[in-house]
Order: C-alpha cells, then sequence, then structure tokens
DNA sequence: GACATTGGTCAGTCTCTCTGACTAATTTGG
DNA sequence: CCAAATTAGTCAGAGAGACTGACCAATGTC
C-alpha cells in the first residue's frame, strides 16, 4: 500500500532535466553527432564564443584540469573543438569551438526549444513562466558560476554527470 | 561584451539540483557517512522499505543489471544493505536496507529539508509552492516511473550520474 | 633575479558502465 | 506434466571517465 509520500525538491528538478538531456542527445544522435560522449558535451557546452581555458572549463565543468584536458583532447581528435594560443598568455591555451560544435549546437538549441515548447503546453503560459521565474532566483543561491561575472552561460542543458 | 542571455530551462533545473546534491553529499561524510560513492547511493536510494529486487533498482537507476550487482556488492561489503531472499521467486533476491543506511537516510533527510527551508526563505512562501507546483505538473510527462506505480520515491535528491 | 603562482601535461590507478555469454528458477502452452 | 520461452541474476572482459601525484614552463611579485 504505498504511502506515496511527496519526493523532495531535490527529485522533481532532477527528473525533468533528465529528460531533457536525453532528448537532447537523442536529436543528437539521430542528426548524425553520435561521435561524442556525454562527458564530453558537459565540457564543450562550457566553451565560449572566444574560446575559453582549459583550467576555467574544469572549474566550470566541476572535474580536475587532468580529466578536462582528456576530454578536450578527445574533442579536438573528433572535430569539434580546436586549441589555439592564448594572445595573452603564452602558458595558456583558448580551447574554441569547430563549425561542426556550432553545428551540432543548433541542433540542440532546437531540441530544447522543442521540449520547452512541451512543457508550456502542459502546464499553462502562466505556470511555465512562474517556474522559470523561481528557477532564476534560485539561481542566485545555487550557482556558483552566479550571473554577472561568467562567459555566457550559453544554451543547452546543465552537465548531469551521468 | 558578455550577451548575458537566459539560459535554457535545463541549466536553471541542474543548477539547483547539483547545488542540493552536494550538500546533501557534504553532509553524509561529515557525519562519517564517507565509505559509498554517489553511483552507489543512487541505487541505495531506490531501496523500497520492504526491500526491492536488482532487476527493479537497476531499471529505475537506469543502468544495466550487472552495473546494479556490482554497486550493491560494495554496498553489501561496507555494510549499507543485506540480500535475503525473495519467498516469491526462488530466482530472485530482496535488497534490504541495513541500519548504517537507515541512519545515513536520516541524515540526508534532515539536510534535504534544511535546504529546502532556505530555497523558501530566499523565494517566498507562494514562489517555493510554485515551483514545486510546477515541477510535480511536470513530473507527470518526464518520469517515466511515474506517479503511482512505484515503490516510493523516499527522500534525498535524484540521480544526477556524477 | 630568486620565488611563488598559475596553465597545462604525463603517468598510474580506481570506479563505473557497458556488452556478451551463461546458469538457474519460473511461467506458459500444449 | 513436460518442453520452450521468459525472467533473475552472475561471470568475464573491455572501455570511459574521474582522481592523485609529480612534473615543466611561462608569469607575476618582491
Amino acid at each position: 500500500m504505498v504511502v506515496e509520500s511527496e519526493p523532495s525538491t531535490g527529485v522533481l528538478l532532477f527528473l525533468p532535466y533528465r529528460a531533457l538531456e536525453d532528448r537532447v542527445f537523442a536529436a543528437l544522435a539521430e542528426a548524425g553527432f553520435d561521435d561524442f560522449t556525454p562527458a564530453q558535451a558537459r565540457v564543450m557546452q562550457r566553451v565560449g564564443p572566444e574560446g575559453t581555458r582549459l583550467t576555467e572549463l574544469a572549474e566550470q565543468a566541476q572535474i580536475t584540469k587532468q580529466t578536462a584536458g582528456f576530454l578536450v583532447d578527445q574533442l579536438e581528435r573528433a572535430g569539434y573543438v580546436r586549441r589555439e594560443p592564448d594572445p595573452t598568455d603564452g602558458r595558456a591555451r583558448l580551447v574554441c569551438l569547430a563549425d561542426k560544435a556550432l553545428a551540432a549546437k543548433e541542433v540542440a538549441d532546437s531540441v530544447v526549444a522543442e521540449v520547452e515548447r512541451e512543457w508550456e503546453e502542459h502546464l499553462g503560459r502562466r505556470r511555465m513562466k512562474q517556474l522559470r521565474e523561481a528557477l532564476t532566483l534560485l539561481r542566485e543561491i545555487t550557482d556558483p558560476w552566479g550571473p554577472g561575472q561568467q562567459e555566457t552561460p550559453s544554451g543547452q542543458a546543465g552537465g548531469g554527470s551521468a
């Protein structure tokens, strides 16, 4: 007779996140972008339009710089990113998105938009707006890379560890 | 010039989820429960009060039964779960929570409650209620284990893959 | 100019996850 | 009631992702 108690807000947040991420990955695979893994995507997602340093990618993705380097190597080999010297610091290099990554991002963004439309249809305009408003506010106290100090939080879904 | 565009709902969902999970893990570690990994926790979390079969755990955690078996082995060795024969099926065994797991769950639940209080304080009562309402509705179209058919969604945070 | 800091790589290890092949108990269909 | 199909779980092997520790090279500091 299962009690069916209120699930914690954590579970409630995770379920739609996961559903969205799955949709995005499925669509990318179907569009031919099947040569990268979730872990690689979570790094690629954080590359800014002007390029981003490895160390910075590592911090934002909450992994070590070694792991980040490992993943960027693979993305580079698969043709999703380039490494260019950083003009302002001889030690550093900037990881930049290649055209292939921009094409993939377009697919990803359109799926995100589609899923958001579905959600809005299910919730209604008003509740969807309330949802985004509450989440945006929540970001102030849960996002270490808080609004107003990082590159660009660009599109797509967060970074689910998988 | 950074554009600071609207982040997708996916990112917005993920950020607080991750923040919550981190808090829970930190608190567990501090309370001495530092001998299990996130992957193990995601399985343990899904064990119902009457015990749950391995296959069922695997489905809910979205991993293969081999992986689930691997993780349960470790949890068993660490004393968090027991395996008991399933009286209704000679092939199956029920994974059951040991006292140690119940104690850890208590810690986890209290941290979740604390974080939710903080969120409510930041958002205000009304917006927090709207948030939970919208998320609960969203669950209808994003949760494959939809409400009204599984064990108990018990406490804590979802299952981030890490 | 010596010294600490920072960006990044190399090497080694451990955990998680998968696929494939297999055993044993149960259910199904004549 | 027995043969075939299904289901619960294990064993074996491989690859990916993550970490720690040690290291080099360019920068910044005093």
